[in-house]
RNA sequence: GGCGGCGUGGCCGAGUGGUUAGGCAGGGGCCUGCAAAGCCCCGUACUCCGGUUCGAAUCCGGACGCCGCCUCCA
């Protein structure tokens, strides 16, 4: 039984699917109005492995994350730079499939657009206005939050003391300062699409709500995101689903942030790191691991010292799994090594395994377990047991693999001229000159590669 | 003001009553022509003060410190 921490309850509780076997789970995705930042990165990877782990379990997963491509912030934007938001929105949802495809994080089943579901939103707010759950102002709908009973379930709060809070408002039109914008009316050059209460766009809380929805169906398993989005945004979807009268998600699940010197990242206070920018400096499976070897609730500092640990760990299991020639695995792969035959100490590794990632996805103790298990399977390759060392170590591969950490263990193909310098290399051992042992050493060296002894003789990689 | 989280060894980071977390870094050793890799061993821990208990990092009370949400944010 898999169980995770609900935040509508504030507990760990078991995992209940709407139906056994499948999991639906919405994750709410990006604004596409800049560069991802590591808190994206963060985010998707955390969902990601939840996502693998479960299929890997056996379950049939439907995951769909969305492209949130109207919002203010796009708007600016454009303007700012002369530009249609149109091309804003393609160049930066590229830059994001682009940094999601060197995570390895797996693309959802869908991905709604919010521009595609905007006439479902449109019915949904004149509903809302019929019922008078919603009101117009002169900029735009409202939704009036004291129509649901129990708003704030999420933060946790009751309405009267989210009010106490609340920071200066700028709308005196509003009935109370926690209502949100539905709808808000054009201004002269912006995009805008039709409707009975005036032409304008939808508010970000209907988009999630109404997408989620129409694609995962009524009481859908699990509705994901960055703790941020706790409230206002979920509080706020929950509350539309409650005021039509819609199921909606059976558990909240939320990621920790990314901080940067004890401090949050995020937009609003402009100290972030483009994902894009580490990516392209480091290996992109340092940060997963660096996410996978921290719970997912908790903050993460991503600095340079903590992704450079997690590369030098990438190092020890990139170097284990070339010891054991282990296959490399990615995409269908991941899955397929789930249905592998479990026995004696891979057995036991994966129950462990399995245990530590059932109790709300204890990835940390996960990994522990699992390089562990590496110097289990070296020390007994060492003592020169290599069928067991070789099945444990493969039970190693595919359980990474279930995480989406997939093992480097090929060895480079080289040259025709490093072949040969390897060969002369091993002659020059076997006749005991060492000088010129090294000094063909240093050649390959300098042709860029690693140069390792083995019991068989030299051998060579890139770093 | 309300609500919530956190404080573990040089660094990162698990752990809800007694049993090895794990990684990275450091020291010693084995192996190796040397190096690398690997293996073995080692040290420095649970913010502080009380309490409960045979026994607490783990439970209770208090103090101090840090962070977050109540605004857009993954």
């Amino acid at each position: 039984m898999i169980r995770l921490f609900d935040t509508a309850r504030g507990e760990v509780r078991d995992l209940s699917l709407r139906t056994p076997g499948q999991v639906s789970m919405y994750v709410c995705g990006p604004t596409v109005d800049n560069l991802p930042h590591l808190g994206h990165g963060r985010f998707t990877l955390v969902w990601d492995v939840a996502r693998r782990w479960f299929t890997f379990q056996g379950l049939n997963v439907h995951y769909v994350s969305n492209i949130t491509d109207i919002d203010d912030k796009i708007i600016a934007r454009a303007n700012n730079e002369g530009r249609s938001d149109i091309d804003v929105v393609t160049q930066y949802e590229a830059e994001w499939w682009d940094a999601m495809a060197l995570l390895g994080v797996k693309e959802p089943d869908d991905t709604p657009h919010a521009t595609d579901y905007v006439a479902d939103m449109v019915e949904l707010i004149s509903a809302f206005l019929e019922r008078d759950v919603a009101y117009v102002t002169s900029d735009g709908v409202y939704f009036d939050v004291s129509t649901v009973p129990d708003y704030g379930l999420l933060a946790g709060q009751a309405l009267d003391t989210l009010r106490a809070g609340e920071r200066v408002e700028v709308n005196d039109e509003k009935r109370s300062p926690l209502d949100f914008a539905l709808w808000k009316n054009a201004k002269p050059g912006e995009p805008r699409w039709p409707a009975p209460f005036g032409e304008g766009r939808p508010g970000w809380h209907t988009e999630c709500v109404v997408m989620s929805l129409d694609l995962l169906g009524e009481g859908f398993d699990l509705h994901c995101g960055g703790l941020d989005l706790k409230f206002p945004h979920h509080e706020n979807e929950r509350a539309q689903a409650e005021a039509a009268q819609l199921p909606f998600a059976r558990h909240w699940g939320h990621n920790g942030w990314v901080m940067v010197n004890g401090v949050k990242m995020s937009t609003s206070l402009n100290n972030f790191t483009s994902l894009t920018d580490l990516l392209a400096r480091t290996d992109p499976r340092a940060y997963r691991l660096l996410v996978l070897r921290s719970h997912y609730r908790s903050p993460i500092e991503v600095t340079p010292s903590t992704i450079a640990d997690a590369e030098r760990a990438l190092e020890r299991i990139d170097t284990f799994a070339r010891r054991f020639s282990l296959p490399v695995l990615g995409g269908e792969a991941f899955e397929i090594a789930s249905v592998r035959a479990w026995e004696g100490e891979g057995l036991e590794l994966y129950e462990r395994v399995v245990t530590a990632m059932n109790d709300d996805l204890n990835t940390p103790l996960a990994m522990a377990q699992l390089f562990e298990a590496v110097s289990v399977a070296n020390a007994a390759a060492d003592e020169g047991r290599e069928a067991p060392a070789r099945r444990l170590a493969q039970c190693v591969n595919s359980l990474f693999g279930g995480m989406g950490l997939s093992l480097h263990g090929r060895n480079d193909v080289a040259d025709e001229v490093s072949e040969a310098l390897v060969a002369e290399r091993d002659a020059a051992r076997s006749a005991r000159n060492w000088s010129e042992a090294d000094r063909l050493r240093e050649e390959l060296v300098k042709r860029g590669w690693i140069v390792e002894d083995g019991p068989s003789g030299t051998l060579i990689r890139k770093p």
